[in-house]
DNA sequence: GGGCTTTTGTGTCAAACGTCACATAAACTG
DNA sequence: CAGTTTATGTGACGTTTGACACAAAAGCCC
């Protein structure tokens, strides 16, 4: 058995407890991934074939819209990444995964976490939670989106995603909550 | 084995091949319950217990913003309801799950579906296959949500959902496109 | 550190939107 | 079918937003 991170770890049981041989069955069947600012986990276009663990560094899903960049999510360490419709659908893929900086990811590609989900009950419980929790937060997001005014939006990512604010550009986040650059440049001056 | 709907067995098939032993498991873990225009299936504050399907009629989930609802989904025939984070949770409710219509739905204990998990790996899948169906659909929804105008949101749902102007009113439409009553109701104007 | 690139701030203007108020139309109910 | 309630249309007005253009600031790289 390789050395594991503690992060990968503990993340996984933040999902669903996981020991033993799933545990190692799992973890096994990762491999180890180095990124640079700017490449690509994904590309519009191509087929998603894995689900990543960000290990260091940090990613984000990014749409193009005309000459516009829509980011849809912002990943940070210790958080999983995937494109559900492309991986599960076999289909190409609608929008890009790209590193915002040198990141040290693992990843495990989707035949063999298939594979897995079939030989313990364990691991298809784990993806069973893990979707769970991605589409509670996926709801509360959208919620978010319709219940608040640009302005709310932007307050409540400084309160309770302080990080966000630290670790993206205006330029990223301003997409993010549906208003336009300028927009949150006023927005954000308004408030301070 | 009781009589079953020929549309429930479509719909479980849509989302994951069940046969045989874990079909009929399933079928049978499932209670009739049949309500009435307004009557609420999940109130905000309470917990919820279940999973529905509806047979005949239609839902929506909606939440209380001050003197505004926002109308988030709206669920008609042949289509599965529950607030996850509730449920899987185990704490109350955001929002209110509402009859539109008096309906027939079909529902399952939280308790008696989990213990079905652990009976059938079959059923397992179902429920997670169900779940990654769920996210995509909701990815999409809000990825839809940040790209288009108001206008171009309406658009598309004349081409491409035109049942959701036909049953549901234009206020309640309107915040699931996340604009005001008055501003849908011009847009309809310039429209048509 | 100097030059280049990227990011952010800001002024101006037109368009879109929300809110309030009230009129009209449609649906429900006894 | 008459009365009531609910839903929709519309006018007026102020506010917010997006788009464009350009300036200032920050970050990056040789």
């Amino acid at each position: 058995m390789k050395t594991i991170p503690e992060n990968l770890l503990t993340s996984i049981s933040k999902v669903a407890p996981l020991s033993g041989d799933p545990l190692e069955l799992f973890i096994n069947a990762a491999q180890k991934q180095i990124v640079k600012k700017g490449d690509y986990l994904l590309q519009e276009g191509n087929r998603c074939n894995h689900i990543w663990f960000v290990e260091t560094g940090s990613c984000r899903g990014v749409h193009d819209n005309g000459n516009k960049e829509i980011n849809t999510d912002f990943y940070f360490e210790n958080t999983f990444i995937t494109n559900l419709k492309s991986l599960r659908g076999n289909e190409p893929s609608a929008y890009n995964i790209q590193a915002m900086e040198t990141s040290i990811l693992r990843r495990w590609h989707k035949d063999e976490l298939l594979a897995l989900y079939g030989q313990s009950p364990d691991i298809a419980a784990f993806g069973r939670l893990w979707l769970e929790q991605l589409l509670i937060a996926q709801e509360a997001h959208m919620h978010w989106l319709k219940k608040y005014t640009p302005e709310e939006r932007y307050q409540s990512v400084l309160s309770d995603s302080p990080e966000l604010i630290q670790r993206v550009t205006l330029t990223q986040l301003s997409s993010y909550l549906g208003v336009s650059r300028e927009t949150l440049s006023r927005i954000r001056r308004r408030i301070q």
